[in-house]
DNA sequence: CCCGCGTGTTAAACTAGTTGAACGGGAAGC
DNA sequence: GCTTCCCGTTCAACTAGTTTAACACGCGGG
């Protein structure tokens, strides 16, 4: 029950009247062997049976299926972002990405959780034979034996927002950490500053960049000369936040500025300000990162680094498209580093008295 | 140079010392026509070899991909959600839904403009032999005559968030409209509101839920006793929302509460509700609808009608399957209807005195 | 009359399997 | 000694083309 696939080659060339071996050349643009008139009546035909090029049979003869694999957390605006800018990019070589979605959409996915469901996700992107690969860290680090079958399978990948420190196996295209927490630190030491505390999010495995992220900035700080970074971190299942953000406007004395590693961490903070009967920024100075869609919203309207999400998904997707049929397809795994801009909104002010 | 792609079946058999045929049945389940001490051989040579089976051999050969093509904007957490609803159904039915975007994330898409770039994606899902689409209404619209070719090729197609009245050629799932313009307006008049406005979307032919979210909201005021609706709606690119807006307030009498179509319409009522110095709700009430990821955060948070775009992707995706291979494979088309949910927040109250 | 050129044809091999039919050899049962 | 079963083999056809090689036909020029 092999369901209707619409015409074939073979309709064609009855239809034109020419042979099979004919309507293949012509249709694949070798012209200049044939007749101009040939040519069109094979074209003609194709036109109106509706023959499409059934790119199955292509992907099986030359090993490409012009198809990118891409496994993101579908958790919020920042990757929603990265995946536009990889669809813009692969549409315009005439590539298609296929998504596969780890985790839920309300909450960043635990991995380790459901590793068999990750994997069955893979599965089904090589069992499609697809070109290369995008990934975001989560598999990278969990999976990290399943990439040697990726490296034999020569599928290029590239990774986001992870780089290896000490084996680099994949491309990788993440946020410049060190610029984007000078960035921060400098615009609340310059503010005068000098108690500050670090808000870091879960710090698994495979969220290198959080880890990243406050070491930079507590390094930033010192040099900058605010004094000696107090950091938190939320626990591994990312479920205390708003325990934690009590804990930090707790202290004694209570820092006058509070770094978000991202703008999901900034909101625990808004809403313990709010149960203390603290004012931002008149009270604590809040920072968040990423420039999340709802930041702009926040009241007070929350300063944070806005990463680039769309340039991040856009060089991945070049990226796989140099490895694929470029010149870079040999040579070693590199790392891309995209910055990101402080946005300086409502939420930042000089320290109280 | 078609690129190294993992071993194949013949290695396996070889591996394994058996023949071609015998390696295909096995690792097919054909398992009882050989002895057991044969089955783990192959498999185990599978297993090492890390052979995976290639699916585009098995689309060309049963003519399905176990594909499933997605068209949707990529606009706002409404459609993210959707798409989750269908990636949930689908990969849990061994599928892949493939996702192809239309316009821009900062904007509803204008097909009009886009109308090749559009055919073009649907394009790239055909030629690699999807099983079935689902599709936002404006290609449903802008390409109806490419419709035929999807009838003629026997895909089922499920859109989205349109019915067609006239002749149903696709299946359609949907918000319902009737129940939920009636919630909203049950929910102002009950607050005593008597002259309620409605700020309604841009009103383009692939944007039927717009006229008959507010068709069926006059219609339901009226019933109440609510009295006439007075409307309002963006021109065709959806630019003057702010300068629609600031007219609706202006009105002498003011209306004291506006229905938006949707939570972006709210947006603009409460930008320029500020900029006129009103204050939500006790000067004018608004009720957004959808429930978009910001809606809960902005200020006064917005009572708005929480669609379900989960389950609106599920049911899509669910009912692509069940033409796939149910038992309504040949039923003609239904429409679902999904109902939504008014959450009440802060930015309604009774009207001023 | 033969050569070469422009067109186009046929046949075969190839991509990676899947599937049906026929068949073969050893062992057990009768 | 014959049949039957079990286990497995070989062969061929099939999916939808792509590509190479060899070849054929008619026309014009020499």
């Amino acid at each position: 029950m092999p369901g209707f696939q619409g015409p074939r080659l073979k309709d064609v060339a009855e239809k034109a009247n020419v042979s099979l071996s004919a309507a293949s050349r012509i249709l694949r643009g070798e012209r200049q062997r044939f007749g101009a008139e040939t040519c069109d009546r094979v074209l003609d035909a194709a036109r109106q049976l509706g023959w499409r090029r059934n790119l199955l049979v292509n992907g099986m003869q030359t090993g490409r299926t012009r198809t990118i694999g891409v496994m993101i957390p579908p958790f919020d605006s920042f990757w929603v972002d990265v995946l536009a800018g990889i669809h813009i990019v692969l549409a315009s070589a005439d590539y298609l990405p296929i998504t596969v979605w780890v985790g839920d959409c309300q909450e960043m996915p635990h991995f380790e959780k459901d590793e068999d469901e990750g994997f069955k996700q893979i599965s089904r992107l090589l069992d499609r034979r697809v070109d290369g690969l995008i990934l975001w860290p989560s598999f990278a680090v969990a999976y990290y034996d399943h990439f040697r079958e990726l490296l034999e399978r020569k599928v290029p990948v590239a990774v986001i927002d992870h780089e290896y420190s000490e084996d680099q196996i994949a491309d990788s295209i993440e946020t410049d950490e060190a610029a984007s927490a000078r960035a921060v630190a400098e615009h609340l030491v310059n503010l005068g500053h000098r108690d500050i505390a670090c808000l870091s999010s879960r710090e698994a495995a495979w969220q290198a960049w959080a880890v990243r992220r406050r070491e930079c900035f507590e390094q930033a700080v010192e040099e900058l000369g605010g004094g000696k970074v107090r950091s938190w971190r939320l626990n591994a299942w990312g479920t205390d936040g708003l325990e934690i953000a009590r804990e930090i406007l707790s202290q004694n004395p209570r820092p006058t500025a509070v770094f978000a590693v991202t703008d999901h961490e900034a909101r625990y903070l808004y809403e313990t300000a709010i149960e203390m009967g603290l004012e931002i920024p008149q009270d604590i100075s809040v920072v968040g990162f990423a420039d999340l869609d709802f930041a702009a919203t926040m009241r007070p309207a929350l300063t944070t680094m806005r990463q680039r999400p769309r340039e991040i998904g856009r060089r991945a997707a070049q990226l796989i498209l140099d490895r694929l049929d470029g010149d870079m397809a040999e040579s070693p795994p590199t790392t891309i580093r995209v910055g990101a801009d402080l946005i300086v909104r409502k939420s930042t002010a000089r320290p109280p008295k």
